[in-house]
DNA sequence: ATAGCTGCAAAACCTTTGCAATCAA
DNA sequence: TTGATTGCAAAGGTTTTGCAGCTAT
């Protein structure tokens, strides 16, 4: 039940808070924005104010149930936080996004951190490339490195 | 000459322009705002509008001569577009940002790619940590990994 | 001369906040 | 009951846009 994930973060288990976890769950594969979960949710006569999916989202990201993402828009996405593999490869050809994990690479990354005086909490990795695949259109914009 | 740069780019060599561009050229190791530069501008007594300075950085990124980079922050950073890929280290506590890179990361990433099936064409990395700065206000939200 | 550029102010976005009403425990 | 939570509306911060005047070529 999900109303004990939200008690063991210290929150009530009010119905938006809920609502708002289910939206994430059912699509845990995408980045949803707040705008993105406030549609959802009235697609489901739920009536969420958009404040209040803001205010989850961010309690959410305090108790480390979600991740805040900025990518290249103007704007935040959220997820569900994960536990497993979280880096992507990208194929420039035809845009088939994989994921991978790789535990040395990671604990690569912490060093470096640690090399730079930091102590890390968390990355953020794509790697952009062409596939081998048979049916790939190879349609790469920029050279190999 | 700076002016051919921006001939080049199709972009007529107006003051604005120049500056701005030496305004980069100054502030090359650091990431700017659109409102850095306006600071940095009225520090000198150049009197260029808030407008300006977003509508040109907009054209410099189009143009290929700067990169527009999105961290945790809910605004967009400027920097001089670079020879060479280069990853960031942004601080959870002061947000603050520095560069790295690591060729033996690049060269690992590079066989993460082969072993997935893929040429490695390019790669996005940020890390993202607490720094060690005394007077970092620490309002990192995620742990430690 | 003229197409392109600038500054200003207003608008458009995304996100946060104050407050009174409501709700979970 | 009582503190936490919500919705609304208003405010905040960043970025874009319309337009009249100015500038580089």
């Amino acid at each position: 039940m999900e109303t004990s994930e939200l008690r063991k973060a210290g929150l009530k288990a009010t119905l938006p808070r809920l609502k708002i976890l289910e939206i994430l769950q059912a699509n845990k594969d995408d980045h949803l924005s707040a705008e993105d979960v406030y549609r959802l949710l009235l697609e489901e006569d739920e009536d969420v104010g958009l404040a209040t999916i803001y205010r989850v989202l961010a309690q959410f990201e305090d108790a480390g149930l979600v991740v805040r993402r900025h990518f290249e828009e103007g704007h935040a996405l959220f997820e569900l936080a994960e536990i497993g593999p979280h880096d992507h490869i990208v194929c420039l050809g035809c845009g088939k996004v994989e994921e991978f994990s790789d535990e040395n690479l990671v604990n690569r990354l912490g060093e470096i951190a640690k090399e730079l005086g930091y102590e890390m909490h968390n990355h953020t990795l794509v790697l952009y490339g062409q596939c081998s695949d048979d049916n790939c259109p190879r349609r790469a914009k920029s050279r190999p490195v």
